[in-house]
DNA sequence: GTACAGGTTCCGT
DNA sequence: ACGGAACCTGTA
C-alpha cells in the first residue's frame, strides 16, 4: 500500500507521540509493528509512505485514513502555542487500537517509563502471544484476555512488570469471565466508558482515558500525565486544578487530538 | 547509596 | 472526603 498524499500523515510522529509501544524502526529506517495479528511494516520517504500489510482494511481502519486531520488540525488552531504544536507534530495519526491491549499497556505506563514500558509489553508477548513468522523473523501477538487469566503473579513474576502483576490478572479475569464487556465500549459516551474501565484494579482516570482516546476514538478526552500538566501549566500558565476547564472550553469534543500534538510539542 | 519514572491504591487524618 | 506514602524494577 503506497500513499502519495500524505502531508497530515507523519510515521515517526505518529509512533513517539506515545500513544503505542510496540513500533520499533530498524537498522534501514523502516517501522515494524504487530498490530491485528499481522506484522506490519512501514518506510517513509519525501514523497511516500509505503505500508507493508496483507490486509489493507485493516490499515485504514488502524491509521484513521478516513478521517480528515487538516480538518481537525484547523478547528483546533486556537493560539500561538497550539499552532506551533501543530507545526512540529502535524503528521501525528491517533491510531484506533485493539482495547484489550491497549488497557494492559497503559496499566503498565502506571509510575513507569517508556523503554521500561515497552521491555515489559515484549516480555508479555512474548510469554504468552501467538507466534508469528515474517521474514524469517518470529514475532508475538498480544495474549488474549484468557490466556492470562489464569495465571499467578508468580506465572508473571519473569516479565518484571512489578506491583502491576496483580492489576494485569485482574484485568484478565474480568474480561475472561465475561463481568466486563470492552466491545460494549464502543457505543458508550466517554463518561460511561471511563466509569466502565475504572472497574478494573489498577485504572484510574488517566489509564482509562488512554484506552478510551487510542482504542475507542473518544476524541473529546484529554489524558493528562505528567508531561502534559506540566506542558499545560507552563505554556499557558494555568493552575493544575484548571486544567480540564481549560481544555473543555478550548478544544472541545477535540481535545484528544490537541493532547497529542501538545504532548509531542512538549517532549521534542 | 538514592532518587525518580506516562499512576493507582491504601492508609492515615 | 482528602492528602501523602507505598508500590516493583531499572536506570541515572
Amino acid at each position: 500500500m503506497i500513499l502519495t498524499n500524505h502531508k497530515d500523515f507523519n510515521l515517526k510522529q505518529t509512533f513517539d507521540c506515545g500513544q503505542c509501544f510496540r513500533w520499533d524502526m530498524n537498522e534501514s529506517g523502516v517501522f515494524v509493528g504487530v498490530a491485528g495479528g499481522y506484522v506490519i511494516e512501514a518506510f517513509q520517504t519525501e514523497k511516500e509512505i509505503i505500508i507493508d500489510c496483507p490486509d489493507e482494511d485493516f490499515i485504514i481502519e488502524y491509521f484513521d485514513l478516513k478521517r480528515d486531520y487538516g480538518k481537525i488540525k484547523n478547528s483546533i488552531n486556537k493560539d500561538e502555542i497550539i499552532k506551533a504544536a501543530i507545526q512540529l507534530g502535524g503528521g501525528i495519526r491517533l491510531l484506533k487500537q485493539e482495547p484489550w491491549e491497549t488497557l494492559v499497556s497503559f496499566i503498565i505506563s502506571a509510575n513507569n517509563n517508556i523503554p521500561r514500558i515497552k521491555k515489559i509489553i515484549n516480555t508479555l508477548c512474548q510469554s504468552y502471544g501467538e507466534k508469528i513468522w515474517h521474514k524469517g523473523e518470529k514475532y508475538y501477538t498480544f495474549p488474549s484476555p484468557e490466556k492470562l487469566a489464569v495465571l499467578t503473579r508468580e506465572d508473571l513474576a519473569p516479565i518484571k512488570s512489578g506491583f502491576r502483576d496483580k492489576y494485569i490478572i485482574d484485568a484478565a479475569q474480568k474480561i475472561a469471565s465475561g463481568r466486563i464487556d470492552l466491545s460494549s465500549i464502543y457505543n458508550m459516551g466517554s463518561d460511561e466508558g471511563r466509569h466502565v474501565l475504572k472497574q478494573i484494579k489498577g485504572v484510574g482516570d488517566k489509564v482509562a482515558d488512554c484506552v478510551l482516546l487510542f482504542a475507542y476514538q473518544k476524541f473529546d478526552v484529554f489524558p493528562k500525565d505528567v508531561w502534559i500538566k506540566r506542558i499545560i501549566t507552563n505554556l499557558y500558565n494555568i493552575s493544575e486544578k484548571d486544567i480540564d476547564a481549560f481544555v473543555e472550553k478550548k478544544f472541545s469534543s477535540l481535545g484528544g487530538f490537541a493532547q497529542q500534538y501538545l504532548f509531542y510539542f512538549g517532549r521534542c
